[in-house]
DNA sequence: TTAAACTTTCAGGAACATTTGAAAGTTATG
DNA sequence: CATAACTTTCAAATGTTCCTGAAAGTTTAA
């Protein structure tokens, strides 16, 4: 079964979106062609619609599993596994950010922790543009963080309505 | 002239931060001694300092300006380019946004409007969920827009301490 | 105008990431 | 418990991105 060139043009859009975020082209395709399924698929499905291997669909359903982002789920009297996406894009969102805050955020924070308490000359002219870009690293990874906490607990867009309403924006 | 030991470290970590967002390894490298040093560099110090090809510096140095995180200085009575990074680092993330959203959340939203035309059939239930993701996306990247508008305005500390106030985070 | 100082470009190779398909592993059912 | 249905793994092939170094280009100052 063919896609019809809109389902198409939307799975392009988002493959190309992920890549440029460092999801891969496939991983994003998958999580597209699952957002827009009004029903869960199969990994056979995936492969043909999407005309990649076997190897291919396992490995990124797992990836999108890891990110919270698809779900095996299973319908009953069938053998297979199949697969679906969230589909609530504020939870999405909110699922990559807790994911990237984990894998990126906290290990800047620990090696910006270590390198201020490994740097004791603090007086040395030559130091001092380091030590206060070190500084502000942190503390502004602090608020990024405290920010994502925030948005995961109100993970919808009333949220950010909210925040938009209370800094004037209409 | 060898980097201490803490330099290299921040170094690296901002390196490896850089990769996970897109960023190349050696781009965010030569960020980030730019950032941490007192005064601007020239080319063949960053060759040195980092252990690179001169190509590579230059290529890297132009894509650093035009992400405009990094600027040409001319010294007066030298015959060198000296070049110097944007050290207020909400700047840099503010510069960062701003650019990403041009590059990438434009482009969503003008698929995303090209997908939601062409398709026209909306009683289909087959398709309702596709119509729902693609407009749930588009509303969502707006949001995103808006915000990072906001962001761009008040690209400081001072705006993030207010937000979160606002909502309750002491 | 020429030479030296400096910058830019680019082809080829190295390093890295992705994809495939086949083989091995697992599970459910008769 | 044997078999068929399905899933997972992995080595090799392919594709992509990055880096180098040398050559070409540009600018400055004598």
């Amino acid at each position: 079964m063919k896609l019809p060139e809109a389902k198409q043009k939307f799975i392009d859009a988002w493959g190309l979106t992920g890549s440029s975020w460092g999801i891969n082209r496939t991983m994003a395709q998958i999580h597209a062609l699952l957002l827009i399924s009004h029903e869960p698929l199969s990994a056979e499905q995936i492969m043909e619609d999407l005309q990649i291997s076997r190897g291919n669909v396992n490995m990124n359903l797992h990836a999108l599993m890891d990110w919270r982002l698809v779900q095996k789920v299973h319908k009953p009297g069938e053998r297979k596994e199949f697969f679906e996406a969230e589909k609530d894009i504020w939870e999405v969102a909110r699922r990559i950010m807790e994911e990237r805050k984990k894998r990126e955020l906290e290990p800047v924070l620990r090696s910006m922790e270590e390198i201020s308490s490994l740097e004791g000359d603090s007086k040395d002219p030559a130091n001092i543009a380091f030590l206060k870009t070190v500084n502000d690293i942190t503390k502004f990874a602090g608020q990024i963080d405290k920010l994502m906490a925030q948005m995961s607990k109100a993970a919808d867009s009333a949220f950010i309505s909210t925040i938009l309403k209370l800094v004037k924006i209409k």
